[in-house]
RNA sequence: GGCGCCAUGGUGUAACUGGUUAACACGCCGCCCUCUCAAGGCGGAGAGUUCGGGUUCGAUCCCCGAUGGCGCUACCA
């Protein structure tokens, strides 16, 4: 007999950004539909008509993209199963709500929110589980429609069944829920408004997943407890309950759930600051979950995608870690083509005046621009940073540079003025834009041996009369992409080291 | 209040069906390299596995309880 091919889902709601927690669920989904074979689907869960709004969904879909999660059937890409999207579905609900209705699995529930928090109040009180007292169940059927009819307004309750509702969760385990502490759940909404007669989630869900036939629902374990309600519309239609796979929650650094609160963690958020795709998809596939032996960091799609194993997926929450994202992007950026990230670099340039446009700009420009990045790569943690680290290069700011008073503490020694003078004395002779690594390294042999300054003494001053500052990267880097900025035409003049030290050294007065 | 899930260094994970000096990575500290900051190389500290019982010759691992965290308890998803 054939195993019966794998179908999973990731199934958001258009109601805001995806944020890193979705986006580990929908790489899970794919990693698992991928290592076993199967196909994984998108479906948009739109029920809520209130907070659903199309240019979630449009973005939501782009920023799987931008992860590389591309679905097998969803919106976009046709399938047997269409529509993806709940809202297009709602006639589908209706004749499944009406054959619940007709077999007596489910009732029409005339209680109002007064009564039913009543009901909650007491249930409190008495310490017992707050479930749906049933007060409907025993309404009679003719009685029941008769007063829909009437125009009273009522919702659809499915009864749960006596006895427990058990599932199978792949990452916990067997699961169990007595029947008296699972209130009959609402399928649709009652009312005359917006909402009114629209099923809720967690019976459209189940019918979806159902229908679509879902073998493995892969999801956030916000959703564990509401399982056994699903088990129940699963047994009420006669289906095959799926096998399921709650993910623990991602926490922030003080333990709480990951959220606004936290700063950034929109997958949109990501790419804006320059964090690449594969670093946080790497990042993700770890933030839960380890490869057998757990002794390697960083895998590839192909590798992850041989690797991932439910099973192997932890129970216990998981705090989102900067630092390590950070170090996986640094590893990514440096495996990456240097073109790539020019490419995704100039805009953080442009947008800071520092760069023309991208379309149309000189090739040199863009061989230029992977230079500098070279230069200031070591000390990168995501694309949006390089701007302000290659700062120097683009605005050399002399005041500042010797208003700093560090900067004034090497500046003010006499060996200091030696150095410079020496320097000065041998850039004046150079062509603007013409000193290279090795004429910047002997030049500095020569100051050495001609002012007896070695060590900081010797390149501290220079550093600060070039760059502004006495930390940064190695002169034999930053000399040739000073030098060959400053023969481009950009939206700002970047001064060679000829400039700099002329106007450093005027500056003295 | 009720129900459920979870619990290994600061963080993420590992430890074959119970037997390991409890491993790896991030971070941290130090050393080397170096004009400096990073990067890189090398090394180190840091958990006896939340706590308490039990089963066992032997428990991170199995069982029970406690504690703590989180989730659900909506006509949100």
């Amino acid at each position: 007999m054939k195993a019966k091919k794998t179908r999973v889902r990731f199934a958001p709601s258009p109601t805001g950004m995806l944020h890193v927690g979705n986006a580990r669920t929908a790489l899970y989904n794919w990693l698992f539909a991928r290592h076993t074979g199967g196909e994984y689907l998108l479906r948009i869960e739109d029920t809520d008509l209130d907070r659903s709004e199309a240019r979630h969904e449009t973005q939501l879909m782009e920023d799987l993209r931008w992860l590389g999660l591309e679905w097998d059937e969803g919106p976009g890409v046709p399938g047997p199963h269409a529509p993806y999207r709940q809202s297009e579905r709602l006639g589908i609900y209706r004749e499944h709500t009406e054959r619940l209705l007709r077999e007596g699995k489910a009732y029409r529930c005339f209680c109002t929110a007064e009564e039913l928090e009543a009901e909650r109040e007491r249930a409190v009180a008495m310490h017992r589980p707050q479930v749906y007292s049933g007060k409907c169940r025993g309404i009679d059927r003719e009685e029941s429609a008769m007063r829909a009819r009437l125009g009273e307004p009522f919702a659809v309750r499915l009864q749960i069944p006596d006895h427990p509702l058990r599932f199978h969760d792949m990452v916990r385990g067997a699961v169990e829920f007595a029947s008296e502490t699972v209130s009959d759940p609402i399928l649709v909404r009652s009312g005359s408004g917006k909402s009114g007669g629209v099923p809720v989630y967690n019976y459209v869900v189940t019918v979806d997943d159902a229908l679509m036939e879902i073998t493995h629902v892969i999801r956030g374990d916000d959703h564990l407890s509401n399982t056994p309600k699903q088990v129940a519309v699963y047994e009420a239609f006669g289906w095959k309950v799926p096998e399921f796979a709650h993910l623990s929650t991602i926490l922030g650094s003080d333990r709480e759930r990951l959220s606004k609160r936290h700063g950034a963690t929109s997958i949109a958020s990501f790419r804006e600051m320059g964090i690449l795709p594969e670093a946080l998809v790497n990042y993700l596939a770890l933030l839960g979950w380890g490869a057998e032996g757990g002794t390697r960091e960083t895998f590839t799609e192909e590798e992850l995608t041989r690797e991932f194993k439910l099973e192997r997926v932890t129970a216990s929450p998981a705090v989102f870690d900067w630092g390590k994202l950070h170090w996986l992007n640094r590893h990514y950026m440096k495996a990456t083509e240097i073109s790539r990230l020019a490419e995704l670099a100039w805009p953080y340039f442009e947008r800071a005046g520092l760069l023309p446009g991208q379309d149309g700009a000189p090739e040199k420009v863009s061989a230029w621009l992977e230079a500098v990045i070279a230069v200031f790569l070591p000390s990168l943690d995501q694309l949006d940073q390089l701007p302000g680290k290659a700062a120097f290069v683009f605005r050399f700011d002399v005041e500042a540079a010797r208003a700093n008073v560090e900067n004034a503490e090497v500046l003010g020694t006499e060996i200091a003025g030696k150095v410079l003078a020496a320097f000065a004395a041998r850039v004046s002779g150079a062509a603007a834009g013409s000193v290279t690594g090795e004429q910047f390294k002997a030049w500095m042999n020569e100051i050495k041996a001609e002012t007896g300054a070695k060590g900081k003494d010797l390149f501290h001053p220079v550093r600060i009369a070039l760059t502004g500052a006495h930390s940064g990267p190695e002169f034999d880097k930053v000399i040739p992409v000073i030098e060959a900025g400053s023969g481009l035409e950009l939206p700002v003049h970047v001064a060679s080291v000829r400039e700099r030290v002329e106007r450093f050294v005027k500056q003295q007065g």
